[in-house]
DNA sequence: CATAAAATGTGAAACATTTCACATTTTTAT
DNA sequence: ATAAAAATGTGAAATGTTTCACATTTTATG
């Protein structure tokens, strides 16, 4: 029944697959593949919306994504976040509001799993209760890193770390396209959309980078380092 | 056997439980209970540290406790928080290292449980995993609006915003005592120990607390939410 | 109780960032 | 292809915060 490709069901051909899927069954990822539903959305297209309404976990199996917050003074990305991982667990596991937007910044594929399957899932399967425990767990290390960053860093130190993160952690890849433009960047770094540019500039003009609209190619990763650590 | 307290078994009388230790049955209790040691720290006394091994989940059943993170620049206090709540769950699950100290800000009681018997019980009892991720979740949200807060508004807004927090979620009381000197109110939030002095000072000669030393009276809480929201 | 040590208060200078203004470039739409 | 709209670059002034210096108060210790 499984000979071709076609034939496979979704889940199990999904192969991207989390830590958490993969403690699932056969039958268990049968279920999964009938109350979940796949979508593609277009750089720029919203995922969902913080203040909305939210009944699914979603399970990005390729793209990029920005996580959005209205903050009392000005829009904040909380993160830019890379397939394969979980998506809006908080949100929908919580008070069923979601408390920020999550937006493609390229083409992006997200399974929408119905939360009630998703709790099923915790319910009868301990070790995939467990990995998502896991996954919650590094979330919140990284989140917390993020906020000492954000406040203790210059925005110098900002913004090496943040063109060495889209390196080594996005792109893998010293030379890329910034996914943000300007405006978008400064709500990354917090800052405004002035000072990324004339930072870029700088990094462009002594060297550390080479800068053309938003290509960027790093061309000095010990200085940015070196920044990042010390500014 | 159960007829006079002192025969009930430790867990069983630690009734400010978890919403997840209430998920847990007599025998889970029990179970609990063997391995589980409880600890009572005193003001300032460390109850784990940064870059120590980890093999408990912590259970808080009394007290006030500081999230204390070595930053790049200074210490940085990432929340401070009341019992009774979990601590250093992200922590024990994921690579066992303290990622955070957690430091005893008054009279604080921990129960510390091994790991091996949190995760039996997540493995055996789904409704007290479902009930940590939500726990995690909640506190994923919370850091989110902290990490917002403390980047977008200024020092005025950030102390009205804390002051708030003490009266309203920690003591419940408008008048109170600092649990914190004015170094580490500075580190709560990001600034200097001087700011911190100037504006609790400004504050008090506009009638808006009054201030002597670390006890703090709010006179005028419409002020100081205008000023958070504002600020 | 006395003395040292630690914590706190406060003005002034130094600093980083934000805001403003405006020129220029790039993108989008017709 | 051309006009309109959006995004970007950059200097100068305004702003908020940090740092420094030092006086004062409070707390700890013998």
């Amino acid at each position: 029944m499984n000979k071709t490709n076609e034939n496979i069901k979704k889940c199990h051909k999904c192969l991207i697959k989390s830590n958490a899927a993969n403690k699932l069954n056969f039958t268990e990822l049968d279920e999964l593949d009938e109350s979940c539903v796949q979508v593609t959305f277009k750089a720029s297209e919203i995922i969902f919306k913080q203040g909305a309404l939210s009944s699914n976990i979603i399970y990005l199996s390729s793209g990029l994504v920005k996580i959005v917050i209205d903050g009392p003074n000005r829009e904040q990305i909380l993160k830019v976040i890379k397939a394969p991982c979980y998506l809006g667990i908080p949100t929908t596991v919580g008070d069923k509001i979601n408390h920020y937007s999550a937006i493609a910044l390229e083409k992006t594929t997200a399974c929408f799993v119905d939360v009630s399957t998703f709790k099923n899932f915790i319910k009868l399967n301990s070790d995939f209760a467990y990995e998502v425990i896991l996954d919650l767990c590094k979330n919140e290390l990284d989140q917390f890193q993020r906020c000492v960053n954000l406040v203790q860093l210059q925005m110098h130190g900002r913004m090496a770390k943040q063109l060495l993160f889209f390196a080594n952690e996005i792109y893998c890849s010293d030379e890329f396209e910034l996914p943000l433009n300007r405006n978008d960047f400064a709500n990354l770094l917090c800052s405004s959309r002035e000072i990324v540019s004339k930072i870029l500039s700088e990094f462009n003009n002594e060297g550390i980078i080479s800068l053309n609209g938003k290509k960027i190619k790093i061309l000095d990763k010990e200085k940015l380092q070196f920044i990042y650590q010390n500014g």
